[in-house]
DNA sequence: TATACTAATGACTAATTAGTCAGTTGTCAA
DNA sequence: TTGACAACTGACTAATTAGTCATTAGTATA
């Protein structure tokens, strides 16, 4: 299906130039040469589309940070990190653009959580990264650790949205690391508690009836892996006839988990019934 | 004229709210009570109005910044500047969220710009702060130590739109003082060179059609100040029909540079003559 | 009370939007 | 050649938008 690969990359071309609210499907199905039609043969709705390229590119990014950080040595963790990161951002210079600029990307209330899903993830693996290079660090300052890592990085990749500003990847990740590093090694104020970890979790309930949506659209994209499938089926079964044990539901929830056009349907699963067991 | 003021509280409310493009005129209206014309009164269009809400807040925090900045001992000048900031962020919370949400608020090129030019005034201060207070460090490293100041700013800001997240402003100031004199005083890569300074400059070119609308609606404004009126009325002239020495022109812009209303139309016109004379 | 003025209204226009669907085209196998 | 089916089209709808303007309400002065 290659021509929904060409709209996702058209539209991400658009969005990158006007933002999202201001492009029209109209002004992606002309840049593709094809009609509107044909578009929504392809994505149920303009909102559908760009949960698409914030998934691609997410679970892409996540995958290559994951890869990297589980061969590199301990002590050069960060800096392999950052390497990736910035990477990824000049190869999807676009993406990068969307994401800076728009920063949480509208305030559609299910794109917000969306993102904010893909962050905590990527909070939870760079926080891991400071708990492993810095273990000798009194582990009450790594979560500032990781606000200071968050902020240079934010501030540094500033220079890619200036055209013709020439970066040397290199020494730019080596400069952070070296701040990073003075400032586990010399920091003694911790600010952030760890109930910041618990704070941030805002999520919104989820009704029975976008999960059942979510999940029908995500089973008419799966067809290869058998075991998602089923576990979809009886995933969207269970949750309009409750009857499963709870502990086989979270295996099920699980099972989708590992594919990566399941990460939001899990999730919002989880929080349903985290909702639901709080009622 | 305290209608005016209650349409862009609202406004700003609803902007926080869903964003700016994604609230209407109507919503606006509705909110505050009155009629579809009644806004049109006090504003041209749906931009002048995002356009006076940036200058208002961006003026008063900038003006209170360099009050703070110029009464404050230089040792302490990053805490004061600091604590505005936060202060300021927290009073005006829904400014904030709409600045934090959509960063740098749409891909209009006109707000972009703007923004753009209030946020180098920012850097050009934080910058006069690090050269007074890290006068004693060498001065390659003066625009890293920046760059430290705004990534752990908007870092640590995060926290304030966590509801209920208890923040002592004063805790939080001296932790980010800390670990920027920690980077200060340790630090020895300098990644950032000075030319930075210059590639930001992105200014694209204004013509003359807008110029004269933008000094236009300003005249409208200015009622109590003869200088700046006739200033703006002498830059008019001139912009059609170019008579006055250059030296004069630079003056009569830094005459209206003074008053709050003519910050934007000052730049612009300066600008204007930069392009011109490139060309 | 009559006049003059400003402040305010809300029905209206013209443009644009997301999404639909009856119909067309192209491509197979029989 | 025929028939079946999927891919595709673009005119269409219904809703929403920013901005306008003839009209009215309210108020102050003569």
């Amino acid at each position: 299906m290659v021509k929904k690969q060409i709209i996702m990359e058209k539209a991400l071309e658009l969005f990158a130039e006007n933002g999202f609210e201001a492009t029209s499907v109209q002004q992606i199905t002309e840049r593709c040469g094809i009609s509107k039609g044909a578009f929504y043969l392809h994505f149920k709705s303009k909102d559908e589309l760009i949960h698409s390229l914030i998934d691609q590119f997410m679970n892409g990014f996540i995958a290559e940070i994951e890869r990297v950080v589980s061969e590199k040595p301990t002590e050069h963790l960060l800096f392999h990190f950052l390497y990736v990161t910035f990477s990824e951002f000049q190869q999807q210079a676009n993406f990068a653009k969307v994401f800076v600029k728009e920063q949480v990307l509208s305030f559609n209330q299910e794109l917000l959580e969306r993102m904010h899903m893909y962050m905590t993830m990527l909070n939870k693996i760079v926080l891991s990264i400071v708990q492993r290079q810095f273990a000798h660090i009194n582990h009450h300052m790594h979560l500032d650790i990781l606000f200071t890592i968050n902020g240079l990085t934010k501030s540094y990749s500033e220079l890619f949205l200036i055209d013709n500003y020439a970066i040397d990847l290199n020494k730019l990740c080596q400069t952070i690391v070296e701040k990073v590093t003075i400032v586990a090694e010399h920091s003694k104020i911790p600010f952030i508690t760890p109930e910041y970890l618990i704070k941030t979790n805002v999520h919104p309930t989820i009704s029975k009836e976008r999960l059942n949506e979510l999940l029908s659209e995500v089973l008419e994209e799966i067809h290869e892996d058998p075991v998602v499938q089923e576990s979809l089926m009886m995933l969207k079964e269970d949750l309009n006839n409750p009857n499963l044990n709870n502990t086989i539901v979270q295996g099920l929830i699980n099972n989708i988990r590992a594919n990566n056009h399941c990460i939001w349907v899990a999730y919002s699963y989880q929080q349903y019934l985290k909702d639901k067991a709080n009622k």
